[in-house]
DNA sequence: AGGCGAATGTAACGGATTGGACATTCTCGA
DNA sequence: TCGAGAATGTCCAATCCGTTACATTCGCCT
């Protein structure tokens, strides 16, 4: 058992001080496989024999007996490097590789300027449309919880209604469109009737040979990795986050001020626990 | 300069304790930066102040500094690869860069073993509830989108109606929640309900002092990136899509049947375009 | 063989560390 | 407002640590 699940097991029972001796822990394994007793009390403003039963409560001997228990998992951790070559062809590191690539991929593909690009839409359009695909809907959801809390208008566009929806959509909007091979034709003709009323579309797709590449300038092509017998949508997810963090620093004070109100809103519900 | 170098340039100054000395440090390093003075002198069958003078001959002012400097090595050797992040400049750069560590870090924490661990209740469960709050949905949604395709009675909670929604689950029942800090109120709640419902609980959370964490032990704690303002779901959705594949690998043949009728179906119902 | 210097171990001391007994403060409820 | 019990801090004793001074042993050269 480690430290942290031993935590874990004990977290609700910890007195205050005691939770914050173990945030520090977890903060930094190696207070704890390093520092005496004096240190981590100094660390966390606390006394010596706060420490002492901190680690009484988990369950060891005393504080050298927890140190030991630290000590041994440092260890282990600086020994692993060997192991994890090992693991490399399970089909976990094959995923976390694929991963792994897929995004350093974002960083190749897509430059600084084309973020602006792909971004600057978002950030003067009067209403902001989000559309997807079945398998990007994770991108697409991504967008709009993010949109939403810098800057007003934002709408996302669910299958079944796109065509009522879409509707109040006017010149002066953007659309942003996360679709991949093989192409939802509702989505396909929602992004088409879009760019018909005038709205600057935003795609983020796969390749250009994708419908939507040639309905707008303003599109880039993402490497999609599957993960088992699915298309992974983590690409989708990042540029998604990347395009709400742009556009959260173009809008500043207002994206700003936005997200305090929501913020006060959120607390003022008691929307959080503790 | 390492300990390791320091040895290399005085090998030819030391007396036979002392090379016996440097071998058991090469041997293993942990010895020096945990180890007493006495410690290293049992382990070498020698005295406690050969071990002083074989720190002086290495050019450090006593045992004590050697150790510290053998102990900044260690944590040094623990922490680069979050230092790494710190050393690109571009927003973009340091996105793709954060992403990229978080996905790596999944690797590290959850061994292939605790995926199993993670997904076995979803393979055996006679329904799956899945459970987000807001900031984490697109890693709920992920998982439910993945697995509706893969097997039967697949429920994602809303917030707006979780007390309903929940009221149908039973024991032999799995639920999996997404939730980081700050907690949602609801989810946690909804949790506790399930748990008491006696369903297994699955959580995929941010650390051992996570509410989650002291009801299941079933759970896993993700390293969260912030991208712009807002916390990324990346690590939610990576997790939650190695989940179902893992889920799939399982289910095998019944997977595959049930992911070639919906095929079919939406064949059938032209939903793709082209 | 004897003596000299290096190498190593023994002993002692000041300081730091841990763990526990005791006192104080805080918190919650009557 | 008061009191009981938990939480936390202060203080102290026993131990252990690192360091240094001193004694002993070993090896080599004359």
């Amino acid at each position: 058992m480690t430290i942290d699940e031993l935590i874990a097991a004990a977290s609700d029972r910890l007195t205050p001080v005691e939770r914050r001796i173990a945030e520090a822990i977890l903060a930094d394994p190696t207070l704890l496989a390093f520092g005496t007793v004096s240190d981590l009390a100094q660390k966390v403003g606390s006394s010596r024999p706060s420490i002492v039963r901190f680690g009484v409560k988990l369950g060891f001997q005393g504080y050298a007996d927890m140190r030991e228990h630290a000590r041994r998992s440092v260890s282990a951790k600086l020994s692993r490097p060997s192991q994890r070559i090992r693991q490399q062809d399970s089909s976990l590191g094959r995923a976390t590789a694929a991963l792994t690539e897929a995004i350093r991929g974002l960083l190749d593909k897509i430059g600084s300027e084309q973020l602006s690009t792909l971004g600057a839409p978002m950030v003067s359009a009067n209403h902001v449309w989000i559309l997807s695909g079945e398998t990007s809907r994770a991108g697409a959801h991504a967008m709009f919880s993010g949109l939403t809390m810098v800057r007003p208008n934002v709408h996302l566009i669910t299958e079944h209604s796109s065509g009522r929806d879409l509707s109040g959509a006017a010149p002066g909007d953007a659309a942003i469109v996360f679709d991949f091979a093989r192409y939802r034709r509702h989505t396909v003709t929602a992004a088409r009737s879009a760019v018909d009323l005038g709205v600057h579309l935003v795609a983020i797709t796969d390749g250009p040979l994708s419908p939507y590449a040639a309905m707008t300038e303003t599109w880039c092509a993402l490497d999609i990795p599957a993960i088992g017998p699915f298309d992974s949508s983590v690409p989708s997810v990042a540029i998604a986050e990347m395009l709400v963090a742009y556009v959260a620093r173009q809008l500043q004070d207002e994206a700003r001020s936005r997200i305090d109100r929501t913020e006060a809103l959120w607390q003022a519900t008691e929307i959080y626990w503790e």
